[in-house]
DNA sequence: TTCATGAATCAAGTATTCTTGATGACTGAC
DNA sequence: GTCAGTCATCAAGAATACTTGATTCATGAA
């Protein structure tokens, strides 16, 4: 749901998912864990610039970094994906049925 | 999925959704249509602000509109969260082959 | 027509987010 | 140890997004 405590965090979560670039990510995540350079030679872009939406995309919850050498492969997070799915569930369960409540 | 050409649609989408306010007003709507006058009743908020933030989301193609006399009412789209169903179920989609294409 | 109400829009200020280039930390090879 | 490569972080500016109060528009009632 959307509702509750956590709304905060939903915002979140959804700003992260509000940027081309960080789509373009996801969608190379999608494929598998990949490092940052992979992703700046397929996304052909600056490398800081990068490193600015993968610190949204990871502060929010939404990938997962794994240190090994001197690479840091990236990867989607797929509790992350479960809580959008509640999310977007919460918006499906629309109600058509009359307002009770009218008081303007 | 979040590929190909709609990009910046599904971007537009989440940043509609990546607000608390909108997300508060998205969660009066699952209960059913709502004017303006009843938002800011229920959400305790000015009526600019929320002409505002209901903007943002009839553009995302979030939520549908009514005129009925000096009235308008607001209401969930479901086709928008059948796209964000797509996106969501997209991002499932993870792999956890090994990368193919390591060239660091 | 005049008036009041519901709602959109505008303008100005504030806040947040994004981009860029420079710098710094860490790692592995030499 | 030094060096090069990978990545994070910082600072400054540019671009967006948000809030607020005032104004405008449209509707329905008197």
């Amino acid at each position: 749901m959307l509702s509750g405590k956590n709304r905060a965090k939903t915002a979140e979560l959804c700003h992260a998912l509000a940027d081309q670039t960080r789509l373009d990510i996801l969608d190379q995540l999608k494929e598998g864990e990949r490092c940052v350079c992979e992703l700046t030679d397929a996304l052909q872009t600056g490398q800081s610039r990068l490193s600015f939406h993968l610190k949204v995309l990871k502060d929010a919850g939404l990938i997962l970094d794994r240190p090994e050498g001197r690479w840091i492969y990236y990867a989607i997070n797929s509790e992350a994906v479960e809580e959008l799915e509640e999310l977007v569930g919460s918006l499906k369960a629309t109600r058509k049925t009359v307002r009770p409540n009218s008081r303007c």
